[in-house]
DNA sequence: CGTGTTATTGACCAACATCAAACTTAGTGG
DNA sequence: CCACTAAGTTTGATGTTGGTCAATAACACG
């Protein structure tokens, strides 16, 4: 992957680097920070369908896509680098097996669509933060990215909000009664897990569907 | 394809077919019918995230996934094909450019789940059953499988439900809405569309993202 | 016809949204 | 190092969507 033609960016948080309804021509590969996928609707909503940290390529569907049906945001600052879509889809052909490897990839992203759905749609506030924080602390430290029992996530309040589909009021309260309960604090974008098999029940998280996620890493 | 050593059953409607957490050695074939995907919930609850109808392939991410983190179940009496994996992976390292197509396929299934996610996040109950009602129209019609201005959804009003996060009693008085309002009518299965653009409207429907869903269809 | 499933209705309730204000925090420039 | 500012967080009051429960009606099927 070393000998692809890449160009890196730099960017700040919360900047809009592929809009919506764009038809992007170089895939987005996130070097540093964290970065989200995102769809807008009519009347201004807005649904966070995927966060993606270092080592991710958020819009590797782009490549099949005749235009893009959400945008890509950054969350926070961070650096991302862009490959031509040509560079890519040239190594792959190359590389039958390194296209299977992407594919497997897009399932694993499949598998944790599924969950994401079934939270919003199935599962209660609570229950949405305990399971978003598990998943993220499981990938994370798939990466190296968490310490034994923290990690980063520097997202706003709303930024959760439009990740599980409530208000950011509401995620305050929710994150307090956490906290209260003494199961995680967050301070400055620290999330500490202080009882994660507690966690892990009350966000009814079973980490078998990242499994291929850790397998899958070695990018 | 037609060359694949294929094992046919007959299911009546509501048959779990494939349970949450087995590990299926054969991918299972929709040749008639509706299917469903769906995850169970801690709590008793249950997620439909894909329905599925004739020429899809419910379980291709089975072909990756060491277990799978969903059940697949009929949704209304039919007939599936069961295809070893062995064979399909065989048929796809023969023939890369059907790999292609089966990763290509699996892409757009993605943004199937962003528009899902998205209804479920940020809709409300009358966007969501709109919107369903446009995607599964749109879906069927590029099989062929609808009129100008109906088709058949044999979903009750629970399955509809628990695709779109709702309740049963919900989804009924949303469906009276829709009727009164003269947008459409579905009597004994057969959903009649009478203004497929005022549909769209309330649903904030863009078939954009089924386009290649249309062009992967030959299967 | 009877039986089980699905649809419909009404009464009531809970979770979460909205609005608006106050408070913190982090970053910035003098 | 200290104001100043903008973004994010927290709080309270109130409103709304949609859930739950339970009963009845309508079908579909043998």
């Amino acid at each position: 992957m070393a000998e692809l033609p890449l160009r890196t960016r730099s960017v700040e948080a919360g900047v809009d680097l592929i809009p919506q309804g764009s038809t992007p021509s170089e895939c987005c590969f996130v070097i540093e920070g964290w970065m989200c996928r995102h769809v807008l609707t009519a009347n201004g909503g807005r649904q966070i369908v995927a966060f993606h940290i270092p080592g991710d390529l958020p819009d590797r569907d782009s490549l099949h896509l005749p235009h893009l049906d959400h945008a890509i945001s950054s969350i926070s600052a961070g650096r991302v680098a862009f490959i031509p879509h040509e560079a890519v889809l040239a190594l792959l052909s190359a590389r039958p097996n390194l296209a299977v490897a992407f594919w497997r990839d897009a399932v694993v992203d499949a598998g944790v669509f599924r969950q994401w759905l079934t939270s919003v749609g199935r599962r209660t506030a609570k229950q949405r933060v305990a399971h978003l924080i598990c998943e993220m602390f499981t990938r994370m430290e798939a990466l190296g990215l968490a310490d034994s029992d923290h990690f980063s996530f520097p997202v706003t309040q709303a930024q959760l909000g439009d990740a599980l589909g409530l208000s950011s009021v509401h995620i305050n309260r929710t994150l307090q009664e956490l906290k209260a309960e003494g199961v995680i604090s967050w301070r400055a974008s620290i999330v500490t897990i202080h009882d994660e098999a507690q966690l892990r029940g009350i966000g009814d998280f079973d980490p078998g569907y990242l499994e291929l996620k850790a397998m899958a890493q070695p990018h």
